[in-house]
DNA sequence: TTTGCTACCGAATAATCGTTCAGTTTCTGA
DNA sequence: TCAGAAACTGAACGATTATTCGGTAGCAAA
């Protein structure tokens, strides 16, 4: 692995254990095996590798969110999305603490989070073919998006911090359970 | 207001503000119109205030949740449980955002987090006997919980960052989500 | 009036921070 | 083989930090 790759992982470890300002450029040039200066060789500054940090995670989000669907079944495509992010948030556990707590203001600031919107487009149609179609209640979008990325965070933080075991009938019923939340209640 | 207080407030101010690390304790004092001095003539160090912060915010949690609730129907005291917790993070927006960035774990240790566990029993006692009598489905409590707490959490959000009105039918259907999301679906 | 205590002050301290830069090493193409 | 570019180094710098501490002001009991 290259220097600059190191850099970037170092500091996302260190920074969701101990938070930006409490991580100084000093432990993550140790931690990286690097020097200090090196660090400046390939970034502006600190914020920068935050920042870059913040763009990665983002980059194939949408992407994530959207593989492996199946063909037909709205409800089944829900539940395959809502796996998607899950999974992706218990293989990244580094990546969901990052975006939870560093990304966001006023670490994070507002010009580069609206950049990662373009990332999202084809879930947005998800939803909105959802609503126009009757399969999700009749509900704002915002509304709608906001909740079932709110479930989903709700299951990995019990996952993670160790409180279910999100094993087989758990995790079934998480699902559901979100489901039920934002699906079209005849 | 005594000076202890004023100190605070200003902490909680600059803190949702800037984060823990980027206040600095002269700041504090400038802003709250206090010597440096005096902060530690209240404060043993500046995790202390933060630790005091956070108690302060989570003292009456209990009682605010389970405050006006109607005598009876389940459906209508969770509906006013989860208006109690909205509109308190409506109307205490440093409250809302001291718990959800700052009131975690680096910051927080986990031993201060476990303490307030004893305001939630009649919380968890309500939630309990909902499952017990069929009201809701049937699900691990931590599940409910967690869930019902994050629905109210991502209406805020959506609030206090200006995305939705969240007036009128807003706010019902966001209820009803909350609802049809833990309820017992016969 | 004296004594002791609490509230309060802010310059001084020591540590630590992000960043710079002069210099060395390594790589690359001619 | 060699020159120029790129990668890399870490001591040094100036700024900022949390905390300390010697001292002042006000008050209440003796």
């Amino acid at each position: 692995m290259d220097k600059k790759q190191r850099i970037i992982i170092t500091m996302l470890e260190l920074v969701v254990k101990q938070g930006v300002h409490a991580t100084p450029m000093s432990q993550v040039a140790r931690e990286a095996n690097v020097a200090v200066g090196t660090i400046y060789h390939y970034f502006e500054n600190k914020n920068q590798i935050i920042e870059e940090i913040y763009n990665m995670i983002y980059q194939d989000y949408g992407v994530v969110l959207m593989a492996n669907l199946p063909n037909e079944g709205f409800q089944k495509q829900y539940e395959a999305m809502w796996l998607n992010l899950y999974n992706y948030f218990i293989g990244n556990p580094l990546a969901f603490q990052f975006v939870e707590f560093i990304g966001v203001p006023p670490i994070i600031s507002k010009e580069v989070m609206d950049k990662t919107v373009v990332h999202f487009s084809s879930v947005r149609d998800f939803f909105l073919n959802g609503i126009k179609d009757k399969h999700l209640r009749d509900a704002p979008l915002r509304l709608v998006l906001q909740y079932a990325y709110g479930n989903v965070v709700s299951a990995v933080w019990l996952k993670t911090k160790g409180e279910l075991d999100m094993e087989g009938d758990d995790l079934k019923t998480a699902i559901a359970m979100s489901w039920d939340c934002i699906k079209n209640q005849r």
